[in-house]
RNA sequence: GGGGUCGUGGCGCAGUCCGGCUAGCGCGCUUGCCUGUCAAGCAAGAGGCCGCGGGUUCAAGUCCCGUCGACCCCGCCA
């Protein structure tokens, strides 16, 4: 390319730059030879501009050009000029013009690419992932790497106004056995010891805050050895924040400050500041989750006191045993087939609930369920659920967390079968959680979000008395149903977490090997500090309208957490090994 | 660890239920023709371990067993 300069990008040129002498370099998207005349459409990451070589003009560009295939890359140099009328393309933003060339040169061949660079083409991921760099080339790939920049650039400018330092955390850390699995690395300096790869800058931040930092953020990589979803993959990316001298309502306004300014800035969509703010408690009463889908309606009601009478045996007993009995209504505009009842049956029953009750209003007689309420039940019901004749109420009668997790979950499936989701993004925060939770396989009480979280001031009472009863200063924020973000004040007291560590069964011995350092840390003056992580592949999927976070990370790997493109992971060498000291079963 | 869907030229798919001649279609690819195309057109052509291994059978893409891989989900993800 001797002397040559790409002068503008191919997706650039408009009606305005007619006349302009310029210089393109890109790759051939398509070549059109039409023995006479070729036409060539050269790519680059902004787009498409169409280029024409007319032989009798240009007769060495056309040699040069003849020759191109699909995917080379080339440089081209012409003139700007209108297409003659009716040869425009409306389709192409710079179908107004194309560029008559003048010099041609090819810059390096290609193969023929696997699959096509075209949006709304089904390829298999797998092939996809091995190609990914011909895959990156596809327009809406192309968009995504760049929107997922434009964002995390407005997440640090806007940090860096409101005063907060982005500081690096070490990648090689000391594993702690809480939480998810661990990826180790085998230290090769200290025989059988291993480092690992940070679930999280938990910790880390927290001993800033005690070095006086007082406000740090981090576009962090997380690592958590666990299996894949749509929405995790075994590396992730965190915006992760914390802030000392602060209460919850600071870190939420901080938060929720950062998401409208990024999402305005990066994607040009505007939120409505403040999220609604709801408890864990109200979440599960109103919608059957900790992480309500807010983009419709439908909301659980309780029925418990309107059939606490029943003459229904399973709501009879259920309210005898201290249950609960919660109910949703489905429109009649809905049908539900008997194969429906049986699927949500289903659903139901993996939620832990032994069965579901369906009440179709005005034909009492054909349920097996309303043929025992009296009529005053059912029209209670009907008022509680502002029900008419021929809507259908569900009721499921089960411990208080079961009966509401049960209907949460049918929610979502008929808000999806009922096509009730409105477009938007519908944030909120979901506060109060437990502090605790108490795991029924292992019979011991684990804390719900991590071991470092404090609990609501008036609830301290309750760690001696009834600890899972204890709320503690904890925050996720949930985008259209989807968590994307959670964190807590944390404990800066010793005594306090020594009492928490005590509940979930962590010993003085136990924390002093796992946490020593940020124990000690707390000594010597911890500020009262909390903060928060915010998933950035998910927030930027789902402001993107993308169903996994695979396609907003440039080098993803499959649901076996192997990388096509790379092969890893893969055998290392017998001497790698030895080095690190390890022994293969 | 479990459930579901899938695996056939480079890509996307049909054929598999009900075994039977030369495995078919679209796109792409190669060559030729073509001066206003933009999913260019026309003509000719090349290209297949039907994921892999084993079995049943006169005969397997098709049936059986095993195995590998992809995607979705449950478990798991403080």
């Amino acid at each position: 390319m001797k002397g040559l300069k790409k002068t503008c990008g191919c997706g650039e040129l408009r009606a305005k730059d007619v006349g302009k002498e310029v210089t393109l370099m890109g790759w051939a998207h398509r070549v059109r030879d039409h023995g006479g005349l070729i036409f060539v459409d050269v790519r680059d990451r902004t787009g498409i501009v169409q280029a024409v070589c007319d032989p009798q003009k240009s007769p060495s560009a056309y040699e040069v050009m003849k020759d191109w295939r699909s995917e080379f890359v080339v440089a081209l140099r012409g003139k700007v000029e209108r297409r003659p009328p009716g040869t425009e393309n409306p389709n192409l933003p710079t179908g107004e013009v194309e560029v008559i060339v003048e010099y041609a040169e090819t810059l390096n061949p290609s193969l023929p690419p696997p699959f096509p660079i075209r949006d709304g083409i089904e390829v298999e991921e797998i092939t996809r992932l091995k190609y990914r760099y011909i895959d990156l080339r596809r327009p809406k790939m192309v968009r995504n790497t760049y929107y997922r920049y434009k964002f995390t650039k407005a997440v640090r400018d806007f940090m860096e106004k409101e005063g907060f330092w982005e500081i690096e955390t070490p990648i090689l850390i000391k594993s702690t056995p809480e939480g998810a699995r661990d990826f180790l690395v085998p230290s090769r300096l200290v025989p059988g010891s291993f480092y690992a790869l940070p679930q999280s800058p938990q910790l880390l931040k927290q001993i800033l805050m005690v070095s006086g930092v007082e406000r740090y953020f981090q576009i962090a990589r997380c690592f958590r050895d666990e299996d894949l979803r749509a929405d995790r993959q075994p590396e992730f990316t965190q915006i992760d924040i914390e802030m000392s001298f602060v209460d919850r309502d600071d870190v939420m306004d901080l938060t929720e400050r950062m998401l409208r300014y990024s999402f305005k800035e990066a994607f040009g969509i505007e939120l409505d500041v403040p999220f609604p703010r709801i408890s864990y408690y109200e979440a599960m009463e109103r919608f059957g989750t900790d992480k309500p889908d807010m983009s419709f309606d439908m909301e659980l009601k309780d029925v418990t006191d309107i059939l606490s009478g029943s003459s229904f045996r399973v709501f009879a007993d259920a309210v005898r045993d201290g249950k609960c009995i919660k109910a949703i209504k489905v429109p009649q505009s809905f049908t539900i087939t008997r194969q429906m009842v049986d699927r949500l049956t289903d659903m139901a029953k993996e939620e832990g609930a032994k069965g579901l009750a369906v009440i179709p209003l005005g034909e009492e007689k054909s349920s097996y369920v309303a043929k025992f309420l009296t009529r005053e039940e059912l029209n209670n019901l009907a008022q509680r659920l502002s029900a008419e004749r021929g809507d259908v109420l569900l009721l499921v009668a089960d411990e208080w967390e079961i009966a509401c997790s049960a209907l949460g979950r049918i929610r979502l499936f008929l808000a999806g079968e009922m096509a009730l989701r409105r477009k938007g993004f519908h944030l909120l925060w979901v506060t109060d959680f437990p502090l605790f939770k108490y795991n029924r396989e292992e019979k011991r009480i684990e804390p719900s979000h991590h071991p470092f979280s404090a609990p609501l001031d008036e609830d301290i009472p309750l760690l001696d008395s009834d600890p899972l009863k204890v709320r503690g200063k904890v925050y996720d924020v949930i985008l259209n149903g989807n968590e994307i973000g959670g964190g807590s004040i944390r404990i800066h007291n010793s005594e306090l977490q020594a009492k928490v560590f005590k509940i979930i069964g962590i010993d003085e011995k136990m924390a002093e090997e796992r946490f020593g350092f940020l124990l000690r840390a707390f000594q010597y003056g911890a500020p009262p500090h909390g903060g928060i992580a915010l998933g950035l592949d998910r927030i930027v999927a789902l402001a993107l309208g993308e169903e996994s976070i695979r396609e907003v990370i440039a080098f993803p790997k499959t649901q076996t957490g192997s990388c096509p493109l790379t092969e890893a992971p893969s055998p290392v060498d017998e001497i790698q090994l030895k080095e690190l000291h390890l022994k293969i079963e």
